[in-house]
DNA sequence: CTATTGAGTGGCTAGTCACTCACTGATGTG
DNA sequence: CACATCAGTGAGTGACTAGCCACTCAATAG
């Protein structure tokens, strides 16, 4: 048992999804082949395609991990939270959220979703998926509609400013569009 | 002259122009072939090779165009606002852009732009649209920083509304996030 | 009328990619 | 051991695309 060679399928699927994750956040949907999220995987571009029937559906699954992550993210911020009130809940996940996306990955995978909706199916997964977070924020916080609002457009212009490197930029505008926006640091 | 047949290469590149952003538009850098391009403007692929010396370069070309009619809609916004109160002329210049991205062509664009940022003429292009918008907004209006800040962050949140369309679903998520956001009707 | 330039095209090529299928070998069970 | 099942692969296919090249024909200059 210790010295097995095969996994099983439900364990490939899974480390799939992982390099799946970190192959498609490269590229986007339409760039990353096949191929290249096997490669990673280690294993050959026939078996991807037999674990997921279609490159949609792989995508589509890569996705919902991502949004599964800032969920538990955005959960474990809220327990650490010093009191329980709205400011403090927001201010906590914020918080979780910058430190969960320093890898730049599940942000990245899902500017090229939002890219990639002309397909219905993964469409679906992203509105579902802002739907979630944001029901999740607001019930878990209790905070008022502006304040969540406002919670998820700064997440937005994080998604940007991570995308054009703007923390990196020494310039007016930059300094303005980044005051105040947590971030961690993007490389190891 | 007025019975000219052919038109000169300039007028067609700009033609091409409005032809790659609609196109582009509808589904991304990536998916779009110059075919597709050459059929909306009417003619052939190879001419549009020969206009536009790769694919990168007319998407960046349609890009450039998109931010040059962003400025201008936020100029003729600025002008029309009541007092010239940094607050009167943010909020006209936030009702001029809502009212520019109604048929989502310039929105959408953005989007799939973000998406194709692997491509460093394209990320270029990017960095300097967004640097382009703040500039002008934060010199015209005259605001604070936080303004600024405030008034790109929603602009963010109002592509990702329009992408997933939010403004259509009929939730309390939904309703909490497009809430006070100004938004033309889509459809003609 | 002739020559030259430049608009515009059809057809080709070389390469890529998602997906399939027949197959091999590992695993566990009676 | 025999056998069924399942992990995993190599080789291939059909479809598609960016870029290119040789060509046609309109417009204009001399």
């Amino acid at each position: 048992m210790a010295e097995r060679v095969l996994s099983t399928a439900e364990e490939r699927r899974g480390a799939v999804v992982s390099s799946a994750i970190a192959t498609f956040a490269q590229g986007g949907f339409h760039t990353v082949t096949i191929a290249e999220v096997a490669k990673h995987a280690g294993i050959s571009p026939a078996y991807v395609s037999k674990l997921f029937s279609s490159k949609t559906q792989l995508f589509v699954a890569a996705l919902e991990e991502c949004y599964r992550r800032i969920l538990d993210a955005l959960e474990r911020g809220a327990e650490a939270s010093e009191d329980g009130s709205p400011e403090s809940v927001l201010h906590a996940m914020g918080g979780a959220y910058a430190e969960l996306i320093a890898d730049r990955d599940l942000l990245t995978i899902q500017v090229h979703a939002q890219s990639a909706m002309a397909d219905p199916a993964i469409a679906r997964t992203v509105r579902g998926g802002i739907a979630e977070i944001t029901e999740y924020v607001a019930a878990r916080s209790r905070a008022d509609g502006p304040a969540i609002q406002h919670f998820i457009a700064f997440g937005q212009l994080c998604h940007l400013l991570t995308a054009i490197d703007a923390f990196e930029v020494d310039a007016e505008w930059a300094a303005m569009l980044t005051a105040g926006i947590r971030h961690a640091a993007p490389k190891s």
